[in-house]
RNA sequence: GCUCAUAUAGCUCAGUAGGUAGAGCACUUCCUUGGUAAGGAAGAGGUCACCGGUUCAAAUCCGGUUAUGAGCUCCA
């Protein structure tokens, strides 16, 4: 007789064995309709699910993220079930659910288009209409695979194959279509409210590139209409913040077919990049790293011995010069080790910390290139720390504190901790690792940092932590990364003379903060959607004239600017005043000093900032106050004139 | 690298029964001297990504190459 104990304490008995929907519809009418699913002590179920014994169960409803991700898996079966019935000869695969939405991969001759997504999709909604009953069946393994067999299901007989022994097999049964899965699934089509078709692209089976490629539709599902609709709006949104659609429009750079995955910088752009080299030398700087330039070209052996060459060969840019094999850098630290090793190193010396704005180039796979966000030619904010293994966590510590300045300074409050662990394939010994990854650990403990293990995910030549940062429309990127290096120091034979006078491996720590300034000048475009704060903004302040007869005047109010450190333009141009200010405000610019009679006569200037916002009229010294003011709090949010 | 798609003026894009190309904006010149998101007129501008094939004839059809886009794989 079960005793079934709900979320909130209450218990209600039953004479008898009942299911996850009696139960629901005891408590009442309403939640036994809502009802997509239960958790029956722990375990995710059907609403057909029944309950012999005494259990805690909780009815998952669309309300929950659970029930949404119920929603999104029926969603995708509903997918296949239209999808073969439009298309007969499409043999399933797997339909897992991913973020926002799920997908399912076909095998099939054809082709799918557009069009027949929307095929596939109305075909969807006339499923949903039948409100078919989803039923959920046990079977055997070899009826499973003879069932799956029969139906010429050839991938889901590998799947049924591959199971784990003493896994229960289960089958959902739709109508006439039937998928193997693991469930839960919703009790009826019906439940199945909002979704949408999004795209169609090629995936391997089993993920593996070997193997055969697959034709694989993506969806989105929600709860509701509104949810889907404000999913819709969100992916627009990122959509108009495209790096690349801005950058063209911004004209920041370009990138062009004799070069690919390589930037061509312009002006405005380059006026950015330089802006974020300036700032990160200085906190460098005030951070104790110095700063040196290694060579772009260095002999293969040095790759060689660095290791580099027999992992990464590939993706290396070779060239041959006076019978001589170079490569060009795809990264610093083995260079930087070449200019630790100059010299006799103390104990004294260290910890040694070595930055360089390293320039470095990878032949990345064509497919993978992403306007800057992906490239082949990019420059880092590289560092290397030599250091004795008990300086480890303090190093790691100002880091932090180095990282937290620098992300505050373009505006990013949110940071997101990952510590990468001990992979299987690795070097160094295991007391290394310990000690190396407590050392990470207590470094962010000991800030207080919220941080999550990611086991195994470290290189094989050292843990790691991660940090990304939130957006403004909420997308994670990740950024700075801390290394330790049991492997390259010792590798490349750097050595110091320890206190007792013995020769020893300094620890390397590899470090960046915003990674390549490609792909950082691409997240903040989409950041800020090229509305850049002041201090990074390319044109600072332009300066218009009412009529031909302000021009002098307007020239000058330029020149006080550009005294005072500012980039400011005058746009003298023969067009009225609201076609130059609308031009101004399609290109983000932060202030717009418009000059006319009346401000040439009483020295003064009438000042427009960002979306129309007048900051009426003041003289030059005010104007440069303001502008200091801005321009001195970098990307920090203070006052309500900020986004 | 793989699959699919795309490539036309500086930009955004039209251009299918194959018959040597169009629009808007931008640009140039002229008129206009106008107070906070587009004043008017005229003009110039393209080897239709590249290479090859089919055809009397190719932006258009076919093949290849390159680049770009989406996804997969990869990301020291």
């Amino acid at each position: 007789m079960p005793v079934i104990t709900l979320p909130d304490g209450s218990e209600r008995r039953f004479d008898r064995p009942v299911s996850v929907h009696e139960v629901a519809a005891d408590i009442g009418p309403g939640l036994a309709k809502a009802a997509l699913a239960g958790v029956v002590d722990g375990e995710p179920r059907d609403t057909s699910h029944v309950i012999a014994d005494d259990a805690a169960l909780s009815i998952v409803t669309e309300r929950d993220e659970a029930g949404v991700e119920i929603l999104r898996h029926s969603t995708a079966h509903l997918l296949a079930q239209a999808t073969q019935q439009l298309f007969p000869d499409t043999q399933v695969t797997i339909g897992p659910t991913v973020e926002d939405g799920f997908y399912y991969d076909f095998a099939t001759e054809h082709r799918f288009t557009p069009e027949d997504l929307e095929k596939i999709e109305a075909r969807m909604a006339e499923i949903v209409a039948q409100d078919l009953p989803v039923e959920r069946v046990v079977c055997s393994r070899e009826e499973a695979a003879k069932l799956f067999a029969e139906m010429g299901e050839h991938f889901k007989v590998q799947i049924v194959e591959d199971l784990p022994e003493g896994e229960e097999i289960s089958l959902y049964r739709q109508g006439e279509w039937v998928d193997l899965c693991r469930g839960p699934h919703v009790p009826s089509t019906g439940k199945i409210k909002a979704f949408k078709l999004t795209k169609v692209a090629g995936a391997y089976w089993r993920g593996d590139a070997s193997n055969e490629q697959l034709q694989r539709v993506y969806g989105t599902a929600w709860a509701n209409k509104k949810a889907l609709k404000a999913y819709l709006n969100r992916i627009a949104e990122a959509e108009k913040r495209d790096h690349r659609k801005i950058a063209k429009k911004l004209g920041l750079f370009h990138l062009q077919e004799e070069a690919p995955g390589m930037v061509f910088w312009h002006p405005a752009g380059w006026v950015i990049y330089q802006t974020i080299e300036r700032y990160m030398r200085e906190q460098q700087l005030a951070y104790g790293y110095e700063e040196i330039k290694t060579p772009q070209l260095v002999d293969y052996s040095l790759w060689q011995r660095s290791g580099h060459a027999d992992k990464f060969a590939d993706g290396m840019f070779m060239l041959k010069s006076d019978e001589r094999d170079f490569a060009v850098k795809p990264m610093n630290c083995p260079c930087h080790i070449q200019v630790f090793n100059q010299g006799l190193k103390s104990y004294r010396d260290l910890p040694l910390r070595l930055a360089e704005f390293g320039s470095c180039h990878r032949n990345e796979p064509s497919g993978s290139l992403h306007g800057i966000m992906r490239v082949r030619g990019f420059v880092q904010d590289d560092a290397h720390i030599f250091c004795t293994e008990d300086q480890i966590q303090g190093e790691v510590g100002d880091f932090i504190d180095m990282l937290h300045d620098v992300y505050a300074d373009f505006g990013f409050s949110e940071v997101i901790y990952r510590l990468s662990t001990r992979p299987e394939q690795r070097v160094g010994s295991d007391a290394d690792w310990d000690r190396a990854e407590a050392a990470l650990a207590k470094a962010l403990d000991a800030k207080s940092l919220p941080w999550e293990e990611l086991p195994g995910e470290g290189a094989f030549y050292g843990p790691k932590i991660e940090f990304s940062l939130k957006d403004c429309i909420g997308r994670v990127w990740q950024l700075g990364t801390i290394q330790v290096d049991f492997s390259m120091p010792g590798r490349l034979d750097a050595q110091y003379v320890a206190e007792d006078g013995s020769r020893k491996v300094p620890v390397m720590l590899h470090r960046a903060v915003l990674g390549s300034f490609e792909r950082f000048i691409g997240i903040l475009i989409e950041h800020f959607e090229g509305e850049f704060p002041t201090w990074l903004s390319p044109q600072q302040a332009v300066i218009v004239n009412i009529t031909d007869k302000h021009a002098d005047y307007a020239l000058s109010v330029q020149e006080t600017l550009k005294n005072n450190g500012f980039r400011a333009v005058c746009d003298l141009r023969n067009e009225k005043i609201g076609f130059k200010i609308r031009e101004l405000e399609m290109k983000k610019t932060p202030y717009i000093i418009v000059v006319g009679d009346q401000e040439v006569e009483s020295a003064t200037v009438s000042v427009r900032a960002r979306h129309g916002r007048d900051l009426g009229s003041m003289d030059l010294d005010s104007l440069v106050t303001t502008l200091t003011d801005d321009v001195g709090r970098r990307g920090r949010l203070m006052g309500e004139d900020k986004h």
